[in-house]
DNA sequence: GTTAACAATCTCAACGTTGAAATAAAATCA
DNA sequence: TGATTTTATTTCAACGTTGAGATTGTTAAC
């Protein structure tokens, strides 16, 4: 059986044989692009259920995994994410006035912010990452974990030719 | 070696042990949301050297790859963008602006917009397409073939199990 | 043939991100 | 010390998308 993409695929061939050696790429960038729209409509609704934005799950547990006193610099938060300084500004404003972070700033390099999750926001963290955990498997739900292993293999090996090898 | 998602996997393995077991899912999901970050900002850069736009080029081989008349109704546009109906409104009135499509009011159905390529659209998705396969190849230059298969195939049931399997 | 239900597109305000410029602090060097 | 460069964050206008509602046209029911 096939899905949109095979059915994009199928179009180019028709249309420009010439090209149908070179369509291979499609196969896989393209459902990347697709699958990650689904992702990101299932996390949407997901978060909204918990008074979230999408953005504010990223820095939450971005926070919380980085272990006591669950603190990192705007900074460290960008490349963490993927998106530029003002949406970090952005996010970490609207999670301080929720209260789930707060900045502090440093005592030694005045330029730089260091935001802290607050009580409440590991609270919130702690709660939403076990049911996040829950969500995205059953987003994997007719994979089974051998192959899962292998395409994340192939993703790892992906990124780091694209240079995305730390987080800090 | 490893990648971001390593990291940020391993940072959750020693805050959390108890949730060692269902990590997993992030090993795939999170590096298919940031492959595909990656991918965007390639073709930001790619669509600019070209005077377009990511949407504008999706808009323009969705178009071409249809074959002639190489028309499609507005709404036809919608699932094979994976965008709402004001995103592609927006999209045609800048492509029209260009002079890359035209409107043309269809006859039976006055609702319905149908969305014509112009020659000069002909003209610039052919050069595109051709350009953008390879530089679609050349982001997947450390996979071969059959692993880029394996990951395709892996994808392609993931996509069928959400319900990506039409395009209008 | 009129009314109601449905369908396709457009409108528009709200939203989050980008990217460049501004601000402010620290580090480097003369 | 003072001047320059570098670093960290914030600001802000522009941009594209969303999502709800408005608009316009079609189909179905009576």
């Amino acid at each position: 059986m096939s899905d949109a993409v095979d059915v994009i695929v199928g179009q180019w061939a028709a249309q420009r044989p010439d090209l149908t050696d070179e369509l291979w790429p499609i196969e896989v960038l393209a459902r990347i692009q697709r699958m990650n729209r689904i992702i990101e409509k299932q996390l949407k609704a997901f978060v909204a259920e918990r008074d979230l934005e999408v953005g504010e799950l990223d820095i939450l547990t971005t926070l919380r995994r980085s272990g006591p006193p669950y603190t990192l610099t705007a900074g460290a938060l960008i490349p963490a994410a993927m998106v530029t300084s003002g949406a970090i500004t952005n996010r970490i404003d609207r999670m301080e006035a929720k209260g789930l972070v707060e900045r502090v700033r440093d005592g030694q390099d005045r330029r730089s912010v260091r935001v802290r999750l607050t009580d409440q926001g590991r609270e919130v963290a702690e709660k939403v990452m076990a049911e996040h955990l829950q969500h995205f498997a059953s987003l994997l739900a007719p994979l089974d974990r051998d192959t899962c292993d292998t395409v994340a293999s192939a993703l790892r090996t992906l990124l780091k030719s694209h240079g995305d090898t730390s987080i800090g």
